[in-house]
Formats: structure tokens, C-alpha cells, sequence
RNA sequence: CGGAGUGUGGUGUAACGGCUAACAUGUCUGCUUUGGGAGCAGAUGACUCCGGGUUCGAAUCCCGGCACUCCGACCA
């Protein structure tokens, strides 16, 4: 993609309502514009790292369910039936045409913020035979929470992506062992992101559900919400929350010797049993022809909270600085042709044969100084910098800088053209 | 949802209750410059968040609302 084609400008400045730093940075990169508290639009390049980090987690996703879309939009009834109409309170609630009271227990419709109400009778109508279980659907989608207090950047937005998967089993012994495999997945998904060696299986409260704890997914970032216990050795932490004398003993851990952190949870799963499908009365018919109850499960990621932990993490004083997995694009290439005619010609050559070749560039083709080029180029934060310019044209070099490390390295054309 | 703070050109800031709301940046013209957001000249751009009130006079003081940010609560 040229730049010059790009329809978003960097800035010098943050707007001064934003704070965290992966909203200044975003923001003055041109990937995000905030519309409102907790909900960002987003433009060309923060959608290409959106796509990338939900393409990661589809991948691995596609080993263990089927993708869906489910709808952001459902009728009241499907909340009430589990009783959650009333009370999860981030629930966003809204009311249809001819409709006038704005009464919350009135409303007709929910902008879904989790879908196990929308799901549940969906696997239901398919799924009544010990023969279609174990079965699990995820979808990637928009999620809308009525947050108190949404901040943070993208870290705790009220509307924000998602990536759910819920899983059905016959018995709870098949459900643990599901669980335990889609906890893998969940591994390899932040290995995949940059983040494996700094994310870690926490034990949470169980919430509203009926299990004894349920598992976080947190990596240690400063900006993060969450305070975690723990222990590097045997790769496990533990929420604050669940930080008792009564757990201490239960589990038998002894909480003051472990260390404890900032972390953000960037992942969720959750054993739910048979509460839903109790709600829905959902049972399978079994070999012998009995009626029993449906066993699930629950596992959630969230892409748009994951670019914010990333910027968190990996940014410098200059700027993004993003993982090659998921950076908008692998290469900026940037011309410093001024008024040299060969320099631009040559530039928008190596450009063409890059692109030909299926590389994933960003050309900087704008008639703009050198220094406004490297700080955007420092700001946007493409892996690798690849400079042509008179000086490294005569020596017949590319000038290929590293964004991460800073390191710089000279290329022959030749061997560039080669490598392409 | 409790507490605190802040709302001024696109962005960042300034302005004692008193002149035509100032400066920087951005954007547009022209010139100049070309390896780290360079320079010169000109132009453009604001019902000072909304609604009331006090006052001869309000960006400024008061009341109400809304929005944003931070702390806390909450986060199935």
C-alpha cells in the first residue's frame, strides 16, 4: 500500500482525553479514532492488526469448533429465560419502534455482551443425540458491555471484539477433558501473539457460576487492571481475588511467598456445567434412551483488548512497536528521493517487485522530508525499515533497520531483488 | 454507581469579570530546503460543551445537565 494513499495522518500530539498510552499512541498513529468512553472506530491500519490478531486466534480455534456469527442484537426473552435479564447490570438494554418507557425491565431487545442465551438453543435444535456430542462453535464479533467505567484505551472499552467458543458434552468427565485441551489452545494462541512467556493460567473466581474457580488467562502488563500472585516456577498464578486463608489451605499454596504483579486478563474460560441448559432445558437422549443434562463449557479471548496490551508492552518512547505476527504490514519502505529522479525511480521499483512478490509493504512514496518519514515510520511501528536513498543508491545499498532493536544493516540491491 | 478534576479553532495550550478570544501545531498558496517532524511570507480555521442565572459587561462567577479523565466499587 502507498502511504500517500492512506487516508489517516499521524500527529504530534494525543488528544488530552487520552491517557493510557496504547490509546495516545494508537490515536496518533492513525489506527483507532475514539468515537465515545470505551468505543473506537477502526481505520485502515488498526483494522489490519484487528484482522491479524483474530486471524491467530481463528486458526487455532478452527482445531477445536466450528466458527459462527451469532447476531449483537437478541430479544429479551432469551435473558430473562436465565434470569440474567435482570441481573447483570453491564447488560445494555434497548427498546424497539413504538416503544416509549425506557425503563430497563421493559426492554424488548439486548446488545448482546456474551452469548450463551443466543448459543444454547442454537446447539439444542442440532444437537439432541449422544452421537452429536462433544460439539463447540466460536464466533469472533462485537460485544457490548455498559461499562461504569470504561477506560484505558482499547484495554476496557464498552463496546469491543470478542472471540467466544462454547463447547457441549454429554458428562462432565468429557467436558474437563475438552477444557483442558482448549487450555493448549489458549496457549498457543499467545505464543503465537508475542506474548507467551508473559501470560499465564490464573485461577479465578468462579463467578456467577457454579464451579469452585475458573481460569484467567493474564499477561503482566503495568496498565493492566488485575493483581495476580505468582509462581514463575510452576508457570501458574492466582487472582487477588481468590487470595484467601480458606483458598490457601484449600489448594495449598502459600500465597505470601509468591510474587505478585499487574496483569490484564486477556483471556477467560469457564466450566458452566448444566446451568444453561438446565435454563433452556436442554437434554440429549443417551444410549439407553434416557434424557440427560448437556455439560458446558465456555472460553473467551478478546482481539481489540489484546492489540491494547500489545502497544502496552512492546511500545518505546518513538512509538508502536508490533510483533511481525500481527504488524499491520512487515515492511515500510521509505524513499528519500527529494528531487532525485533515480532515487524515486528506483524506490517505486523495488516497491512494484515487492508487491509482485506477495510482501506485505507499506511505501512511503510522500513528498515529505526525511525526518517527518522516520518519525511517522518510528510512530506507525513496521517491523522492518527498508531506506533508499541517494547515499545508500550509490554504494547500490538498501538500508534495512530493525523497529524492535534498532539495529540497521546494509543490503545489496542485488541481493534484496534475490531474497524478494 | 460513589468521590475528585476538566470542558476554548482539527490537535495542544493561553487569556484579572472589560479592546476584534491569543499562541503553537495542522491545513491551503508561494518560496526555500532535502538523512530525524527544518525555515520564510501569506491565507484558512472557534456561537469558548448545552440550558438557565448574576452583572452595565461572562470563556471567566453561580445553578442544572451532558461529556471526558483519574481514584474506588463493579467486571457474569
Amino acid at each position: 500500500m502507498r502511504q500517500s494513499q492512506l487516508f489517516t495522518k499521524t500527529r504530534k500530539e494525543a488528544p488530552a482525553d487520552e491517557v493510557a498510552k496504547n490509546a495516545q499512541l494508537l490515536t496518533r498513529a492513525g489506527y483507532v479514532h475514539k468515537e465515545m468512553a470505551g468505543v473506537y472506530s477502526f481505520l485502515p491500519l488498526g483494522l489490519r492488526v484487528l484482522k491479524k490478531i483474530e486471524q491467530v486466534i481463528r486458526e487455532e480455534m478452527d482445531k477445536i469448533g466450528n466458527e459462527v456469527l451469532l447476531p449483537a442484537l437478541s430479544s429479551a426473552d432469551v435473558w430473562k429465560q436465565t434470569g440474567r435479564f435482570d441481573t447483570v447490570d453491564v447488560l445494555m438494554r434497548t427498546v424497539g419502534a413504538n416503544e416509549l418507557s425506557l425503563a430497563k425491565s421493559d426492554a424488548s431487545y439486548v446488545l448482546n455482551s456474551t452469548h450463551e442465551e443466543i448459543i444454547t438453543p442454537i446447539a439444542q435444535e442440532s444437537n439432541g443425540s449422544y452421537k452429536d456430542l462433544p460439539v463447540a462453535y466460536y464466533q469472533i464479533q462485537t460485544k457490548f458491555r455498559n461499562e461504569a467505567r470504561a477506560k484505558s484505551g482499547l484495554l476496557r472499552g464498552r463496546e469491543f471484539r470478542m472471540k467466544d467458543l462454547y463447547s457441549f458434552h454429554r458428562d462432565e468427565n468429557d467436558l474437563k477433558e475438552y477444557y483442558n485441551n482448549a487450555k493448549l489452545s489458549y496457549q498457543e494462541v499467545f505464543k503465537r501473539l508475542g506474548l507467551g512467556e508473559d501470560t499465564f493460567i490464573t485461577l479465578a473466581s468462579g463467578g456467577d457460576f457454579t464451579t469452585d474457580f475458573s481460569h484467567e488467562f493474564q499477561t503482566i502488563c503495568e496498565a493492566g487492571e488485575d493483581l495476580i500472585y505468582l509462581d514463575r516456577k510452576n508457570k501458574i498464578a492466582y487472582n487477588k481475588e481468590v487470595v484467601t486463608p480458606e483458598n490457601a489451605e484449600k489448594l495449598g499454596v502459600d500465597f505470601d511467598s509468591l510474587e505478585q504483579v499487574k496483569a490484564c486478563e486477556v483471556g477467560n474460560i469457564f466450566p458452566l456445567n448444566t446451568k444453561f441448559s438446565k435454563a433452556f432445558d436442554y437434554t440429549y437422549t443417551d444410549e439407553s434412551g434416557a434424557q440427560q443434562p448437556v455439560f458446558m463449557g465456555c472460553y473467551g479471548i478478546g482481539p481489540s483488548r489484546l492489540m491494547g496490551v500489545i502497544v502496552e508492552k512492546f511500545a518505546d518512547e518513538a512509538g508502536l512497536v508490533w510483533p511481525e505476527a500481527i504488524a499491520p504490514f512487515q515492511i515500510h519502505l521509505l524513499s528519500l528521493a527529494g528531487d532525485n529522479a533515480e532515487v524515486a525511480k528506483e524506490a517505486e521499483e523495488i516497491y512494484k517487485e515487492l508487491v509482485a512478490s506477495g510482501a506485505d509493504v507499506l511505501f512511503d512514496d510522500r513528498d515529505v522530508r526525511a525526518g517527518e518519514k522516520f518519525a511517522d515510520s518510528d510512530l506507525i511501528g513496521i517491523p522492518k525499515r527498508f531506506i533508499v536513498s541517494e547515499k545508500s543508491l550509490a554504494q547500490g545499498m538498501v538500508e534495512v533497520k530493525e523497529r524492535a532493536t534498532g539495529k540497521v544493516t546494509m543490503v545489496s540491491i542485488t541481493d534484496l531483488r534475490d531474497s524478494i
